[in-house]
RNA sequence: GCCCAUGUAGCUCAGUCGGUAGAGCACUUCCUUGGUAAGGAAGAGGUCACGGGUUCGAUUCCCGUCGUGGGCUCCA
């Protein structure tokens, strides 16, 4: 092109202005940049409010209050953080500092890792240099200069981010006398940041790899006003409220004790709430065509080494031997998956295509070698049991399979209250059986699947099982906190390394496909996300008691009890509280143990053979006929 | 497994600048027989996670082990 012109034309708000080449942005917009404008889009490309503007284009504002916004206002306060933790801890290196879901972290390279008493400090200087609004300035320089620079300041870590960078100009960003390698933008000065906190420190390794250095992390958050920052916090408050291990042992559901770690302990309550769990889906199992199974615990270790277990799966695996053993090698193992046993099912009889398809359903229990720092509560255990089930088949039938699963599936999740699910496919991962064509072939077939469902279809890379790619279905919980419980898993090298057959119609030999799912995931993992769902208020089927029935005086003991028995004839979980105290403190127990109904009885219920009822959190009772006690009861309903 | 924090009664937590510990709730007994979220009193309950070290003396300081929590990594 020619000699640039002088002028450019900037559209506004949909309208063009003429103004000078190299106006910023700032000046394009002329006073609608009120003080909640933290960046603007320039042809939709996100960029600094000081941008100067080189050429005719398009410039729209970016509020803090928007996603993009509340992005940029977050990355700058983790430059803000950076900036404070440097000048009070000289010789820190710093790493990288994206944002986050809700918030922002920063990887340093301290003398030594910070501690929570650190952060105090930190978030003081913080304001001060909030306070101080220093200007936020882009700077752009030729890469080989940057290198240079931060050689010069010692920081290693930026020299090797920026010996990975292919451009030759890159961005710095400058406050005050504090400087980083940043691609940006970032808000205009530094008083635009008002409301941060920071939450918490951790280890992180060096580009999440193990074998590099661990750094140290500080984790914040960030939000446009202090309202919408108290309001987060609030948020973080109600989930450790929610917090399944807290519920749990309030609710005498289980309990974990360091003689067996990441294996949990239902009690009593916890154990209604599992049966059930199995129960209900065992009635899904009669619907879909399903046949129950029960299998081993421990095997011989061939199995493992012909699964391929003993090969790509063996660090999660325990092992053992038994009185005979001569060497120091074990020789079983316990198993941490259901497949490989369910081939020796199929295998024990000679399969035709009438067979087929196949559903063998198995709700043993699973071990894994869970390494000691991943374990957390009932999310993440030892020991558990899945509502497993492996489907063979032929492969002209994988997608029918799929399609049933995925019904199923949303059946399950309506039942209980879950909805906006996320379904991912996880590729073919680094340690894999077969050869990469299959894998990319199934994984397609997983991605028309879902697509074909209405589903969304992220690809999750490297994220499949060993022997195959999978559907991952991931449930958000009330707190919108997203927990992958479902599982769909395409097997073609299970079928291949156990030569399991079928004969077709045909007359010919051919080789089955395997499908392995769970809906509910592991019931541990599913128990715990529930619990923090409803925050302990089980549906009535689930509720471990189901009706409490509360006396009022010693003079109605008898009856009370008896309310209790006809109820537990009837078929529901009640119990009687007989206790001598008063009704208020019988209330209030019931209510703080989530029963879903209190049935109080007193002299005057007694005469009129009724129940005072009162509903969980409902504060007002309702008189009612015993009969018509049972009755309603009976009409809650069990899920589809 | 790695980084940081942490471990005191069943639970939630005080406390001991080194001289072997305390509250509330829960539990037991007694009084109270009370109408919809805590009636009163008394009692019992702890090798201060475990193992070493320093010290006249360790629950307290140091080291290690185990567990737990927040992350990293991994995964249902």
């Amino acid at each position: 092109m020619g000699s640039a012109a002088p002028e450019i034309d900037v559209m506004v708000g949909g309208q063009s202005r003429r103004l000078r080449r190299g106006a910023t942005a700032r000046e394009a917009l002329d006073g609608q940049a009120g003080p909640d404008v933290v960046a603007v889009r320039v042809n939709g490309r996100l960029c600094d409010l000081g941008r100067p503007l080189e050429e005719d284009c398009r410039v729209e504002p970016v509020s803090a209050s928007s996603p993009e916004g509340l992005a940029i206002i977050r990355h700058s306060t983790a430059h803000l953080m950076a900036q404070a933790v440097q000048s009070l801890f000289p010789g820190t290196q710093v790493t990288i500092g994206p944002t986050i879901e809700d918030g922002f972290y920063y990887d340093f390279a301290p003398a030594r890792p910070f501690t929570p008493e650190d952060l105090p400090r930190i978030e003081a200087r913080m304001e001060e240099l909030a306070r101080a609004n220093l200007a936020v300035e882009r700077i752009e320089e030729p890469r080989a200069a940057a290198i240079e620079r931060f050689r010069r300041m010692g920081e290693a870590y930026k020299v090797e981010i920026l010996a990975g960078i292919p451009e030759d100009q890159v961005s710095l960003y400058r406050q005050g006398e504090w400087i980083d390698l940043c691609r940006g933008p970032h808000v205009p000065s530094t008083g635009y940041l008002k409301a941060f906190k920071l939450t918490g420190t951790a280890g992180a390794y060096w580009r999440g790899d193990e074998r590099n250095p661990m750094l140290s992390r500080i984790y914040g958050t960030a939000f446009a006003g202090r309202e919408a920052l108290k309001e987060h916090l609030e948020l973080l408050e109600l989930a450790r409220q929610r917090d399944h291990r807290r519920l749990g042992r309030e609710l005498n559901l289980f309990l974990f004790d360091p003689i067996a770690p990441g294996s949990p302990f239902f009690l009593p309550r916890g154990t209604v709430v599992y049966n059930e769990l199995v129960a209900y889906m065992r009635r899904l199992y009669k619907r879909y065509g399903y046949q129950e199974v029960i299998t081993p615990q421990l095997f011989r270790n061939e199995i493992w080494r012909t699964s391929g277990h003993w090969e790509m799966f063996r660090d999660n695996m325990y092992a053992t031997s038994d009185a005979e053993a001569h060497g120091p090698e074990p020789e079983y193992g316990f198993k941490p998956m259901n497949c490989p046993g369910h081939t020796y099912i199929y295998g024990a009889e000679k399969r035709s295509y009438r067979d087929l398809p196949l559903r063998v359903a198995d709700f043993g229990r699973l071990h894994r070698a869970e390494r000691s720092g991943t374990l957390h509560g009932l999310t993440r255990v030892r020991a558990m049991s899945q509502d497993d089930a492996h489907i063979f088949c032929a492969p002209e039938q994988v997608a029918g399979e799929i399609d049933a699963n995925l019904k199923m599936m949303r059946d399950v999740y309506q039942a209980f209250g879950f909805e906006h699910i996320e379904s991912k496919v996880g590729t073919m991962p680094e340690k894999h059986l077969g050869g990469e064509q299959t894998w990319r072939e199934t994984e397609a077939m997983l991605e028309q699947a879902l697509l074909r469902n209405g589903l969304s279809c992220e690809i999750n890379p490297g994220e499949g099982a060993f022997y195959g790619p999978k559907i991952e279905i991931y449930v958000p919980d009330a707190l919108k906190r997203r927990w992958q419980l479902a599982t769909i898993q395409l097997d073609y090298n299970m079928p291949e390394r156990f030569n399991l057959t079928y004969t077709t119609s045909a007359g010919a030999e051919a080789r089955p496909v395997m499908i392995h799912r769970a809906i509910l995931g592991s019931l541990e993992r599913f128990i715990g996300v529930l619990i923090e769902h409803t925050g302990g208020v089980l549906p009535f089927w689930l509720a471990p008691e189901q009706v409490r029935v509360l006396s009022l005086s010693e003079k109605v003991e008898q009856y009370a009890s008896e309310v209790a028995r006809l109820a537990r004839q009837a078929g529901f979980r009640a119990a009687a509280d007989l206790r001598n105290e008063k009704l208020g403190f019988k209330v209030r127990e019931a209510e703080l143990s989530k029963v879903p109904y209190m049935a109080v009885v007193g002299e005057r219920e007694m005469a009129a053979r009724s129940v005072s009822l009162r509903v969980l959190r409902g504060a007002k009772s309702q008189n009612l006929a015993l009969e018509n006690l049972l009755e309603l009861l009976k009409n809650e309903a069990l899920p589809s």
